[in-house]
RNA sequence: GGCCUGAUGGCGGAGUGGUUACGCAGCGGACUGCAAAUCCGUGCACCCGAGUUCGAUUCUCGGUCAGGCCUCCA
C-alpha cells in the first residue's frame, strides 16, 4: 500500500516512506491547557487521528508511535492560576482532562505518548545546554536566545528568507538580541510565577524548545512526520527545525534531518474568518458535544480535505448528521447480515485516504458502499456480507460507525422514555389495525411531541430520536 | 509592505487536458391510510482575460476577489 502525503517543506505530495517501517514516528503539536479548547483546535486532533489509524493499518498497531504534547507552562496558564488563586497544576490537570475527554468523544484514539512540558524540563535544559555549548545559542540578560544565524537553512520551511522578514517585521526587537529573528529558549519568570533552576538562572523555557526536547525524548530524532495547524509553520515549526538541527550532537545537519514530512491542516472558519479566541468568535467543542454526538462533529470536521479551509456552520453539522443517519439506517437494515467473506483488497477501500488523506473522497466511498449494501440486502444478491465488511473496514479507519444502529437512533432516550414510547407505539399499531387513522395520527403527534419519529414498516413500526440541534 | 494559499451548481464538497463524483436542499414518480425511511427519474457550476493545445474547468501568465502567516494561535 502506498501512502502519499503533502509535505509543506517540499510544497508537493511525496510518497511516504518511513525511516523504519517497524517504528514509524509522528509528532503533533497539542494544546496549551488553560481553558476549554474551541472546535477549531480539534481539527488537527481528528485529522491526525485519521492519519494515525491509516499508519497503524499499514505498518501494524504496535509499529506506530504518535506523540502529541501538552503545553502546561505558559503565561495564560499563569494568569488563570493567579486569577483563581490555585497552583498551575490544578488548572492544567483540569483542562487536560477536559481536552482528552472531548478528543475521545470525537472518536480520537489516545496518542501513544502525551508528554508535558513540566515533565520534560531536564531534557529541555540539557538541550539548551548543548545549543549554548556549540554556539547555536547565547545567554543575555537572564535569557538564553537561539542564534538564527547559526542555522544556514533558517526560513526554508516557511519560505521566508531572514532578510525579508526583518524588512516586514512589525514587532519590537528586544535590545539583547543579536539578530531580530533570534528567539527565546529560556527566560526569567516574573515574580510569583513558577520557575525552574537552570545553569542560566531560575526561569522557564520559551515556547519552541519544549517540542524539540519532547520529540528527542519521546521519539528520537529525526522523526517521520511532524504535524500541526498551518499557523504553526512560522515561527513555531521553523524555530523547532532550526534548534533541532543545531542541537544534534553531530552539529548542524549532523543527523538525517529533523522531520521527514511536515503536515499542516488548514483553519476552521466562522463566516469566512478564522475562529480565534482574540476575535471572540469561538465555539467550544465541550459545548457542542452536549448537543451533538461526537461522530457528527467528527464528520463535519473531516468533510473538507484537511488542507482546505473549513467553514463551520449549522448547516454543515446538519448535513453531517444526515449523512450518518443514512449510513446507520443502512446498517440497521443490514443488521442480520454477518460481515465477512470479502475478497476485496483493503487497499481498495483505503485508496482515498492513501492519497493525502482525502477524507471527502473516503466519505463518498462510504456512501457508495452503503448504497451497494442496501441494494444487496434488498435484492438478496448474496454480496451483502462482503460489502458490509468493506464498509465497516473503511469506517473504522475513518473513525465512524462505531455504534450499534439502534443505539445511534434511540440512544438519546432513557429507559423510562423507552417504555412510554413502546406503549404509545403499541397503542398506535392497534389503532392502525382497526383503521382508526384519527387515533393513529393523534398518537403519532404525541410521539412527535416527545421528539420521536415513527416509521411504519412491513414488520411493524420502528422509531428514532429526532435531530436535537 | 513581504510571504503563502484558495476561487467548482441554491448550499457543502471531490476530481479531471476531451464523457464534470457525491451529499443536502428542489422538482416529478413509486411505495404509504397519511407520513417517515427507501427506491426510480430530473434541473443546476468549474471567478475574469490572455496564452499553450485539435480541444482547458483542469496547464502557463496576468487580473480580480477571499483567506492565512509575518505577534499568542490548531
Amino acid at each position: 500500500m502506498s501512502l502519499t502525503l503533502y509535505d509543506t517543506m517540499a510544497r508537493k505530495k511525496r510518497p511516504f516512506v518511513p525511516a523504519n517501517p517497524r517504528r514509524v514516528t509522528m509528532y503533533v503539536c497539542g494544546p496549551t491547557v488553560y481553558n476549554y479548547s474551541h472546535i477549531g483546535n480539534f481539527r488537527p486532533v481528528v485529522v491526525f487521528d485519521v492519519l494515525f489509524r491509516v499508519l497503524r493499518r499499514i505498518y501494524g498497531e504496535s509499529a506506530v508511535l504518535y506523540a502529541a504534547n501538552v503545553t502546561d507552562v505558559d503565561d495564560k496558564i499563569n494568569a488563570k492560576a493567579a486569577e483563581e488563586g490555585v497552583p498551575i497544576g490544578e488548572i492544567t490537570d483540569r483542562y487536560l482532562a477536559a481536552y482528552n475527554g472531548d478528543a475521545q468523544a470525537l472518536g480520537a484514539l489516545m496518542p501513544t505518548a502525551q508528554p508535558r512540558a513540566t515533565q520534560t524540563m531536564a531534557a529541555i535544559i540539557a538541550m539548551i545546554g548543548r545549543l549554548v555549548h556549540n554556539n547555536s545559542a547565547y545567554a543575555a540578560e537572564g535569557h538564553v536566545l537561539f542564534d538564527t544565524q547559526a542555522y544556514g537553512d533558517y526560513g526554508k520551511l516557511s519560505g521566508r528568507p531572514l532578510d525579508e522578514m526583518i524588512a516586514g517585521a512589525r514587532v519590537e526587537v528586544a535590545p539583547y538580541k543579536r539578530h531580530p529573528a533570534d528567539f527565546v529558549l529560556w527566560k526569567p519568570s516574573k515574580p510569583g510565577e513558577p520557575e525552574w533552576e537552570s545553569p542560566w538562572g531560575p526561569g522557564r523555557p520559551g515556547w519552541h524548545i519544549e517540542c524539540t526536547a519532547m520529540i528527542e525524548q519521546e521519539l528520537g530524532l529525526p522523526i517521520d512526520i511532524h504535524g500541526g495547524g498551518i499557523d504553526l509553520v512560522f515561527p513555531h515549526h521553523e524555530n523547532e527545525l532550526a534548534q533541532g538541527m543545531c542541537a544534534d550532537p553531530g552539529g548542524n545537519g549532523g543527523h538525517a534531518g529533523y522531520a521527514h514530512y511536515w503536515l499542516h491542516n488548514g483553519f476552521l472558519n466562522m463566516a469566512d474568518e478564522k475562529m480565534s479566541k482574540s476575535l471572540g468568535n469561538v465555539t467550544l467543542a465541550h459545548d457542542l458535544l452536549k448537543l451533538q454526538p461526537g461522530e457528527v462533529i467528527r464528520w463535519a470536521l473531516l468533510a473538507a480535505h484537511y488542507r482546505q479551509p473549513l467553514a463551520w456552520t449549522d448547516d454543515a453539522l446538519s448535513q453531517a448528521r444526515n449523512s450518518l443517519d443514512h449510513l446507520y439506517g443502512v446498517l440497521g437494515r443490514a443488521r442480520h447480515i454477518e460481515a465477512g467473506g470479502s475478497g476485496a483488497l483493503l487497499e481498495d477501500q483505503l485508496e482515498p485516504l492513501l492519497d493525502d488523506l482525502n477524507t471527502p473522497a473516503g466519505m463518498f466511498l462510504l456512501k457508495k458502499l452503503a448504497n451497494d449494501l442496501d441494494a444487496a440486502v434488498r435484492k438478496d444478491t448474496g454480496a451483502a456480507p462482503a460489502i458490509k465488511q468493506d464498509l465497516l473496514a473503511l469506517a473504522e479507519v475513518m473513525g465512524f460507525l462505531t455504534q450499534d444502529p439502534q443505539v445511534w437512533f434511540q440512544g438519546g432516550a432513557d429507559a423510562g422514555l423507552k417504555i412510554e414510547i413502546d406503549a404509545l407505539i403499541a397503542a398506535r399499531d392497534a389503532a392502525r389495525a382497526a383503521k382508526d387513522w384519527g387515533e393513529a395520527d393523534r398518537i403519532r403527534a404525541e410521539l412527535t411531541a416527545l421528539n420521536i419519529e415513527v416509521m411504519d414498516g412491513p414488520a411493524g413500526a420502528t422509531w428514532r430520536m429526532k435531530e436535537q440541534a
